[in-house]
DNA sequence: TCGTATCTACGACCAAGCGTAGTACGACGG
DNA sequence: CCGTCGTACTACGCTTGGTCGTAGATACGA
């Protein structure tokens, strides 16, 4: 993924949002100024990458977060841990290795409340997919 | 970081090799055919990226990783971890969530192996970086 | 000494991704 | 009819990564 400064600003306000904001939403959270259409731009992209959801909303669209904050990073954790090849035992015991204690905790607690041998639900998307008009028709 | 296509499989060499390789060595080891001078201009930025160190060989250079795979890959891992901003945790527990059951009896073995509760705060470095050398001259 | 083979150092070019924004154009409320 | 709002499309500059070419230093054999 790795997404641009702009685009990671963009993300916070959608993540820190309660509910689908409009680009102007956006463009007003936003502290730096920018041009509307910087915005529009930042945000019809993640939308291309399916990192966010548009939906109409009259004339505009409201945007939101396609996953959460935490998935993404575990997305993207999980694409890092996958480029290291066979290997992946090692890797995360350097990962652990690198991790101060506290997240050491946190993936203790994390490993317990997952079950080990039951198929986790997960019903898809190991990363994001631009499909379009394939299988949602809302509206 | 994100390394390039070109770069993931130089370092792949690298990684391979029981000993530092020249350009020459690199280049010939490529499955794909590519000028010399393209090797080298990668090894080069590698090594200003500062994940390969090299050190001259009479004339010519010999390169190495500067990590092993397995650490450069927590350490990405540890990059997006930290970009989630404060709720670590779930994070955690959304990568747990994500990765199959092997990767998490991986991960539960490593964490077995990890230092219960020795340093209470990392020596230094929140994100780990790659100038000096501090991995492993392994060789 | 000359020519050739090696290397490195630098610069260049192109494609893609990101930041930033302008323009065109349709819909809406006065 | 006109200004406002919103989208769509285009564009431009910068950085990064892939790919080389050329130039200069150096070593080595004829």
């Amino acid at each position: 993924m790795a997404l641009g400064e702009l685009e990671r600003a963009v993300m916070a306000q959608l993540w820190a949002a309660p509910a689908p904001l409009t680009v102007r939403e956006v463009h007003d959270r936003l502290e730096r100024e920018l041009a509307y259409t910087t915005v529009m731009t930042v945000l019809g992209r993640l939308a291309k990458k399916g990192v966010v959801s548009q939906e109409r909303d009259g004339k505009a669209y409201r945007y939101s977060a396609a996953s959460t904050r935490e998935q993404l990073a575990a997305s993207i954790m999980l694409d890092a841990l996958g480029d290291v090849g066979e290997d992946r035992t090692a890797a995360l015991v350097a990962f652990v290795d690198q991790v101060g204690p506290e997240e050491a905790a946190a993936l203790r607690a994390a490993l317990q409340a997952a079950p080990p041998a039951a198929a986790p639900v997960v019903p898809e998307v190991p990363h994001p997919r631009i499909d379009g008009e394939e299988g949602a028709p809302e509206s």
